[in-house]
DNA sequence: GATGAATGAGTGTTCATTCAT
DNA sequence: TATGAATGAACACTCATTCAT
């Protein structure tokens, strides 16, 4: 049984997260979210108590397993050749899995307080894996930047609006270099 | 009396676009424009046929105006100067007069139907602004870009979450730098 | 002035008496009226305390100049002489002039209880009209009604309907022929 | 349980019917309805997503049943018993069951347009019983009309209204024999 | 586990009414 | 006289939440 609700409530945190990137906290009702699933509103406050409790794990599930896939890239090599993969899976993931997830990284001020810190943690840790990198290459003289914080927060940015205007594989590797251009030593 | 009306209209549309900014559409009530205004609710229906109308033209409004500032910037000049200066001028207003407005220009998919294509319209006026910039600097060699379509979305994407993490001249500086890195001839 | 008020007072109550017969009492708003009137709502309020003194008047208005055009008709004469030509101009004044007053004489508890009773009363005096020729006819043999009661209520309620299903002088003569079955002699 | 639901959405039309022909279209709210039926305004909106949709389904089921009953009479004999019959069911339903309803067959200008067609229809499908049978009778002589449009027009305008005057057995039967001299062959 | 039903608070919208100008 | 502006109560509709079954 603990299968099933294991499944249950992955499925339902998915829905969840689809609509959320889609419309936004305000925009979402349970009601949207049961239909989506094919089941009834009442049968969500069997596996969650509230809205914001849904919400809250459903940002935390999506985050979790986004960063983790991150974090299992290769950790050695040249910076530059790490960053570009880790650029390249983090847009990959955003345009061919969770197209309306940018929500959850952007913005936070969106969310109700509760939820509020715990998005923060979870970009946080987000952050941290790109921010490895940069220093790293930026110690090594492989990387100019101005500048760590503004540039993690632009390769933050670009990547999470990237489903807005990106689908081909060729679109992908262009908003790859692009980006790339942001830690590249210059003339 | 056109004086007063316009007057009128112009507070309710700028405090519609502050509320709209902090909170998105779905999260934004009549109520709270209205307390912030210090009238009533009905009150709003005088000037506007409906919430929808008035949040068109909230968004109308400030985007509107964003774009006519950074027209009205001297258009000569070599390309770094102009993009340089279009930059600081756009993260600028976004920090320091509208640090709300993000939304604005982001995820338009948040917006109901109607507003939509309006929105559309309003970031495609302001895209063009830099893009001919950006396209003349890469015509003349003095810019060097991967593409110009992800090259301007990066662009746009940074300067428009800044209200987030910028606060100061000296990060509206580096900002700046940061993004004009995206052109810069590389080595 | 006096005049200048009079007029006024006449096309308001011409107005709201037209869209009170479209849509009845809680169908109209003064919002309408004042909009078909070419001024605005707060106007009324100059000529009129509240919306039901305003309509009060308007049915008023309609109802007497109606009634007293029944009674200039000749009194004299044969007795279905004397109906048809009530008749005939009932429907005449129903079809062209006030085609949507129906409501002015139906289904009495539309109206808030203010009004009912003077509704009443000119629907009375509209009947002691029919009413007197009807009787006369019966008392000298020339008319056969199974009862008066009915028969006056089933030529009101035929004649009020008119507007909805008739528009030429050949349904309009027909109709009146109908009627006049209802106090015909039988074989 | 379809049972139950069935019986809810008949109470909740049959009570909005009631309250529609007391007060029309506009008159009507639905905390008024609620109350009636001593639920919340909010559980109307889970059987029927809009009041114009409650609308129309309470005038459909009143119109269909109404029309049903009218079918169910005997269809032979003499014209003049079968529209006696037809006559006094029709009076018997409206003044003992429907007194308020006779709104849902007058004046359909009164109602939001996509109610308009819907009544118009069943209006026309009660129309109907009536019509097959005047023209019987004035295909075989036993009828005389001046023409049968009219006639049934007054016909139905007679016996829609009587539930504002008719209350006794003795007035019912007054009431019909009234109006079937409509169609009484004359001396 | 899941559902249908109901609730109540909140939110968008309408409208009669008031009033300073 | 007439208007523009504002109000507040009423009304249509939404939605998170509860609960008996």
């Amino acid at each position: 049984m603990a299968r099933k609700r294991g499944e249950r409530v992955r499925a339902i945190l998915a829905t969840a997260a689809d609509l959320l990137g889609e419309r936004g906290y305000a925009g979402v009702n349970l009601e949207d979210v049961a239909e989506r699933l094919d089941v009834t509103k009442g049968s969500l406050y069997y596996y969650f108590a509230s809205k914001d409790e849904l919400v809250t794990a459903a940002i935390e599930a999506l985050g979790a397993e986004w960063t983790d896939r991150l974090e299992a890239l290769p950790a050695h090599g040249p910076p530059t050749e790490r960053l570009r993969a880790l650029l390249r899976e983090h847009i990959r993931i955003a345009v061919r899995e969770h197209p309306a997830a940018l929500r959850l990284f952007l913005v936070p001020d969106e969310w109700p307080e509760p939820q509020r810190d715990r998005i923060k943690a979870l970009r946080h840790r987000h952050d941290a894996v790109f921010r490895a990198v940069v220093e790293e290459g930026a110690r090594t003289g492989e990387f100019a930047v101005v500048a760590v914080d503004p540039t993690l927060q632009v390769l933050h940015a670009g990547m999470s609006q990237a489903p807005l205007w990106v689908r081909t594989d060729r679109e992908i590797e262009q908003l790859t270099e692009t980006l790339l251009k942001l830690v590249a030593a210059t003339a």
